[in-house]
DNA sequence: ATTTAGTTTAGAATAATTATAAATTACAAG
DNA sequence: CTTGTAATTTATAATTATTCTAAACTAAAT
């Protein structure tokens, strides 16, 4: 199983993606898993340097995570800060973002019940919703404003 | 009403931040119209130059926006890109977000009902809750993947 | 008035991302 | 299988957003 290649390829392909080397690589390390996670495009890269032997240029790892993200394999999460994360579950799914650590947790998507939203204006369609939950360390004696 | 900074300069003394002559031009632009609107710093500082005749360096608006979120005065939302962008709406509330135009528009609390949330992890709490709708064009040719 | 800590500033430094253009590769057609 | 071509990869430069730094300036306490 995790060596086939074949249902990358076939993925690849009926989205018009030449499966090279490169793109095979990175959905190995990104989709060959059981669980899905998150993840920066630096850490994707030290993630490719570490568990393939393979050398993949900056620019590729960015090339690739975009065109993936334009199919639909992977999502951008919409967070606070500099840096951009991506999904590999690219289902509707909600965060906790914790400001303090920076870390970013899955919510299971029955754990929140979005029961009303607006309608779309017009010429416009819903193409994602996401809620993302703040978090912060519980300290009982910080100051009033950040209450 | 325009022209009263005594308001401003007792929320900044309240916060322990000094009312220096730049941090009250940053929010008479902000803070003294009728509705709150969102965004970025280099818009900001913009708007500074015209609306005003001051010019205030860009460090400066950094360290005055960064300032003005940390005490509760702006909100900095969170999304998709590489922007940051504020909000002059520090309370609770959602966004549209077009991802084609990069437009952001509010959504009224009651046109969102969010009837459940997951706990807080231990040692945390919640902060701050954001729903983001991303919007895209109502285009009825586009391909399947894109659906 | 003097002092001092807070603030502003220009510019340098850093970090994330995108652009460029040459080398390489996938693959279709013969 | 070779060849032609367009897609892809690559190193590097360029761009953009943000933070850092250290000197100059200012608010406000003494």
């Amino acid at each position: 199983m995790i060596n086939d290649f074949k249902h990358h390829i076939d993925r690849l392909r009926s989205s018009g993606l030449r499966p090279t080397k490169q793109r095979l690589t990175i959905c190995k390390v990104l989709f060959d898993r059981k669980d899905t996670f998150h993840f920066t495009i630096d850490k994707l890269k030290k993630r490719i340097e570490k568990n393939t032997k393979s050398k993949i240029s900056l620019a590729t790892v960015y090339n690739t995570v975009h065109a993936f993200k334009n199919n639909g394999y992977l999502k951008e999460i919409s967070l606070q800060g500099n840096k951009t994360f991506f999904d590999t579950n690219s289902t509707n799914h909600h965060h906790f973002y914790d400001q303090d650590t920076g870390d970013l947790m899955d919510i299971k998507n029955e754990d929140i019940l979005l029961n009303k939203l607006p309608l779309a204006p017009k010429g416009k369609r819903i193409k994602k919703v996401e809620v993302t939950i703040s978090l912060a360390n519980n300290n009982h004696n910080q100051k009033y404003k950040n209450n």
